[in-house]
DNA sequence: TATTTTCGTGTAATCGATTACATAACCTAT
DNA sequence: ATAGGTTATGTAATCGATTACACGAAAATA
């Protein structure tokens, strides 16, 4: 078991103090020259290591990061926190994973063991609606502790976000659909109260209106971002009276419940009926049937926040920016709603 | 901006000193009981939090554990990280994420970025095949720090780790194409000189000879874990003069590779060629053409090295048990190997 | 030569909590 | 009444690094 080297050690061996060693550390000037490599040689052959707890408790910074997000084990969430991971990791930052699994009595807990560890930062996609939470984000703020959100935002001041331009994402993929012609587009929105799902929904508004389309509520169904909640939006849908012949999906998951289910029925896809997703998630590129879905560049997401926050942390003046990076989404054209002419 | 407040302000509130607030606050039983509960509702009143940098350096534990991988966007390392967050959490436990891209120099660094970050644990999947990095592996030991490596594992004592049994793995899925006809059974390897990748190879090799199928050395194909590579491999395959009429695979995107490549030249799946993976990626099930792949249980798998984590820092003797636990790996049949009687 | 700078290093406080040891107050038994 | 035992709290060192301030010696200036 190898004993660990303070910088006591050093100044032992070498007859001199602490303070003269921890200044030729950090290339002090005051440190006479020779002084200095002296002790950078004995570190080095001691194999000093500079013990990264005080260092955190002396300057109040623990370089770490917190990062909380609903849950990691999505494609999307994971490549965002990659691309945050790969843009800290050289500035020295580690960065610490939180899941709130949508629970937002989890985001509260995360967000004040955050604090405690004294992370030097946080980095989230919201999960809560309710604004129970909001005593917590404050504390985070009153702290002084830099809060950037990501995707999921919510109006916070002084909070900066990274999001992506949703109600463009909505428009672009709605347009798609109309252009193949559909006429009777239906939406699977999400949470309302989020703000993602709602620029999405009023994004599908606003395409139908623009090209002379009269919005249906009947055609909106709230589902969860699940196989299962497609198939279920679908099965009513085609009760209708007069059922849709395509789906702007929310979610990526959702839209492959729909195809299923369709399927089963031997509906054509995408001759008869047209289904666009959200998220662009692996699998809707490697289906067979591969499917149209909304890129939001999860990666540059992830470090465009990690920017931001280096940005923050960079400023010395206690002046709050609030920034406010929105990423413009990319369709991805694909089976599902490529009708042949 | 909120000041700190510790337990000297307590004290001095109390004109008592720190140390009776610290034993206070820590159920230390020789404090009296009305103090206990009148230092308890001060600090409540006064909303103190415990420094928990102060408390890491003083003992030596950061509670944070790290946790590296060779990437986190797979779905696989994701829910294993999933696993090991939700098993710490409760026990107070951060978890700290590295990712090294297969890059030995990569994890040789987050090897000592973690142990000068003072994790108390370090869980991993190896990267490297090389040895080059068994001073760092050696270095975490000699801290004391407990090491726990999970799917991909290299033999060094005093380390535990947490597998599933590829070998059976292999051996399953290979016999199920066996059972199905397939006579001519073709192999995409890993990298062999990682342990799993061996090991899925040998279980296929045994397969056959307990099957009376002859060992054909043209039928195994070393690639990557990519389409790309998958394809390439049946275009190789293909050219022999004996062409397979099966492929397992121990990539899951490689076996998805091998599937379009066979599509694109018109070769029926299952009927005529039968394709199994492994990883039970997401994508495999929500195929038209489902894909027959083995799962390895991620979720359990980082539960479980967390498990033995916490086994490890409760053993308060220094006797190192080095426990190896393999799980086992259960094969989903689907449609890309099921062949109509 | 006397005085002021400059330079390099030492002293000691600090970050916040824990804890071995010391001590005061009170109680008990002979 | 005195020695010995409890009980509750205080004193001070410790974890390892940083840094304001102090100070002696050498160098520069008058």
């Amino acid at each position: 078991m190898s004993e660990k080297i303070t910088i006591y050690d050093i100044a032992k061996k070498l007859n001199i103090t602490a303070a003269t060693v921890s200044r030729a550390l950090n290339n002090n000037p005051k440190i006479k020259e020779s002084t200095r490599e002296l002790v950078l040689e004995t570190a080095a052959s001691m194999n000093y290591k500079q013990n990264k707890l005080a260092l955190a408790l002396k300057s109040g910074r623990s370089n770490n990061i917190g990062v909380i997000v609903p849950r990691i084990d999505s494609n999307f969430f994971a490549s965002v926190i990659r691309g945050i991971e790969e843009e800290l990791y050289p500035h020295g930052y580690q960065v610490i994973i939180c899941q709130t699994h949508e629970n937002p009595k989890r985001e509260n807990e995360n967000l004040y063991t955050l604090i405690d560890a004294q992370v030097d930062g946080i980095l989230m996609s919201v999960t809560a609606v309710t604004n129970e939470n909001d005593k917590a984000f404050h504390n985070v703020l009153e702290k002084n502790v830099p809060l950037i959100f990501f995707d999921r935002s919510k109006h916070i001041n002084g909070v900066s976000s990274v999001t992506i331009n949703d109600f463009k994402g909505g428009y672009i993929a709605t347009k798609q659909l109309i252009d193949q012609g559909c006429k009777c587009i239906a939406h699977l929105s999400g949470d309302q109260s989020l703000e993602i799902f709602k620029n999405r929904f009023l994004g599908y508004k606003q395409a139908l209106l623009d090209n002379g389309i009269t919005f249906n509520e009947k055609y909106v169904i709230q589902s969860k971002s699940s196989v299962e909640a497609g198939k279920n939006a679908i099965n009513i849908l085609l009760e209708l009276e007069t059922p849709p012949d395509a789906i702007f999906s929310s979610s990526d998951f959702a839209a492959l419940g729909a195809i299923e289910e369709l399927r089963d029925r031997n509906i054509n896809i995408p001759q008869e009926f047209c289904v666009a997703g959200f998220s662009n998630e692996p699998f809707t590129k490697f289906m067979e049937l591969s499917i149209t879905s909304v890129d939001q560049s999860p990666l540059e997401m992830g470090k465009m926040s990690a920017r931001v926050f280096l940005e923050q942390v960079a400023k010395t003046d206690s002046i709050k920016i609030e920034k406010k990076v929105v990423l413009a989404p990319e369709l991805h054209i694909r089976k599902s709603t490529s009708r042949e002419k």
